[in-house]
DNA sequence: TTGACATATTCCAATATCGGTATGTAATCT
DNA sequence: AGATTACATACCGATATTGGAATATGTCAA
């Protein structure tokens, strides 16, 4: 009877659009924290937090350079993405799109049947 | 200085793993409401409350017959998860790991480096 | 050592989200 | 018409999540 836990997979980690800037801006390319920090204009704390998130979820590795931590992608963690989404990717390709205007007008032409 | 909404957006619809859960028993074929209660095993309004979402999302689409609803996926709506997430594909394929592994290698032998 | 710098963590307040229960609305059936 | 079915919405309580400010930790520099 409560709000469920969310932050411990990459789907949430990455529902965040603060989350996903960091990502893009890392890119394939490491960078400090400090550098998140200007990029984004977030706050230093916001933007550790944001990392902690994505660390934990493997989404981002880091790599201790002297008082700085250089961060970068670990584009593995977002395989489950990748790999759900694109069960669904045929039924936004052009081809399909047109079969989907076929079914629809037998659909409107046979409105009263008893599917399923 | 409060949570950010969020349900707003394609990616946070698709968060929630009830709803990943309601768009794959749609998977391509169209369903009533009460068809995913029993296979979900949610309670009815929480269904409607996860198709809502999804419909506000443009995930789903509804089709009225009689009393019931039909629903189903317009996985379009996931095209910029999908966009987004391919992005970072070459990051996990294998191909690119082993790139990885010597990209790393260099950067630590240069550790001193003054990279932007 | 003392101080500056880079990052992480803690504490706090605001609120969106989730789950549940109860109710509303509309269509079908008798 | 009344009853029942199918679904949506409203309301409520609990809590996770966000964002901000302050603080802690750790590293370098003088």
């Amino acid at each position: 009877m409560a709000r469920a836990a969310t932050t411990a997979d990459v789907f949430n980690a990455v529902a965040e659009p603060g989350r996903r800037q960091i990502l893009d801006l890392l890119g394939p390319e490491e960078r400090p924290v400090n550098d998140l920090v200007q990029l984004t204009g977030f706050t230093q704390p916001q933007v550790s937090k944001h990392l902690r998130v994505l660390r934990e979820v493997g989404a981002v590795a880091v790599r201790e350079d002297g008082r700085r931590r250089l961060y970068r992608v670990n584009g593995r963690a977002l395989k489950p993405i990748h790999d759900w989404v694109q069960t669904y990717e045929q039924t936004w390709s052009d081809r399909f799109d047109a079969l989907d205007e076929v079914v629809a007008e037998l659909d409107s032409k046979e409105a009263g049947d008893d599917r399923e």
